[in-house]
DNA sequence: GGAATCATGTAAGTAGTTACATGATTGA
DNA sequence: TCAATCATGTAACTACTTACATGATTCC
């Protein structure tokens, strides 16, 4: 019954690239993994205490250590770990349906009744768009001015290349919109 | 605190547009709102409850003509209640955050190990996607060999086409993926 | 008569956000 | 010394899905 949390397995693969604390995974996902993925840290630390007790992570500051001169709870993905995700890497992927999307239900609803309100949302939504744009170039120019290139890398590319190309047509969509609104 | 529920203004919105009863607007969320849009009946009911409760919809049909023979409670949106949709449309859209994309998340995490897994996942989604549009492009045939037209079906064409550039633009997106991966 | 679909609801459980709460460290 | 940020957690609450439950109607 029920829905699956993924919050695991963001974790999980985060760890399994590089070992790090609660407070770093959040910074990682209000950073660059927030062009695909959310979590909130009461989700969060709940979680990892979860992937503990399932020994699938373990934390490597010793309990002795604690609470000593700064030393956040560091964690590691155990080989358990890393098998789980694997498994679950390679599983399909189950939400295939498209998201909700409030700016369509706006616009369907209030489309007849009141254009100028909703040509106010679909610019709204261009000028989000473009800061995005705007930010995700930044992110691709300073990748790309490394020249350390990698597997990591390019895939960091694809990611934002992806946020990057969805954002283009979300604008070319709204320009669309907005002319039949005029009209 | 916490998150609000939209699905209160997902009823009054298909009440605007008509009155109908709780199982005809599931039949609408699974057809074409769910282009945009997903509520489940285990939501809708309850929230029913609530909206008559607010007065911001009535039941049309009396509660003496139920149970008899084939009456389903058709509801109607009020005067109040067509206020507070209205006062919701124009109010900003809040969700401007791109949503979790778990096909990102995974091939993010997965690339480095298992380009196979990752190709696979994406060739997936390009056959999902190729079937949306084909999808689309029949309801969109559909619509234009109707006659009529008006601001509805402007729309309604306009939450297609959304959904047609969209995906269009995945694939293109999923066959760069390919590329890199494959490279 | 039996299957599909019409039709409405409730129950149980998970997922998730936001606010509350606390305290250490760093650097201006 | 004060603000920002590092760092971790819990509490309260809402949202949401899925399964359970029931019964009528329609059409073959």
């Amino acid at each position: 019954m029920a829905r699956k949390s993924r919050t695991k397995y963001a974790i999980l693969g985060m760890l399994d690239q590089k070992e790090m604390c609660g407070y770093d995974m959040i910074q990682k996902i209000k950073g660059f993994i927030n062009n695909f993925w959310s979590e909130s840290h009461g989700q969060l630390y709940p979680t990892l205490a979860k992937l503990l007790k399932e020994e699938l992570i373990t934390c490597i500051t010793p309990e002795e250590m604690r609470p000593t001169i700064k030393s956040p709870k560091v964690y590691k993905i155990t080989s358990k770990g890393r098998k789980v995700l694997h498994e679950w890497l390679e599983l399909p992927i189950e939400t295939l349906q498209s998201p909700r999307n409030e700016l369509l239900l706006k616009l369907y609803f209030s489309g007849k009744h009141d254009t100028k309100g909703s040509i106010a949302h679909l610019e709204y939504r261009k000028v989000w768009a473009q800061k995005r744009i705007a930010y995700i170039d930044t992110k691709i120019a300073e990748l790309k001015a490394k020249k350390k290139t990698g597997p990591s890398q390019e895939l960091t590319l694809l990611v934002l290349e992806h946020g990057l190309m969805m954002r283009k047509t979300e604008i070319e969509w709204c320009n669309k919109a907005v002319k039949v609104l005029k009209k």
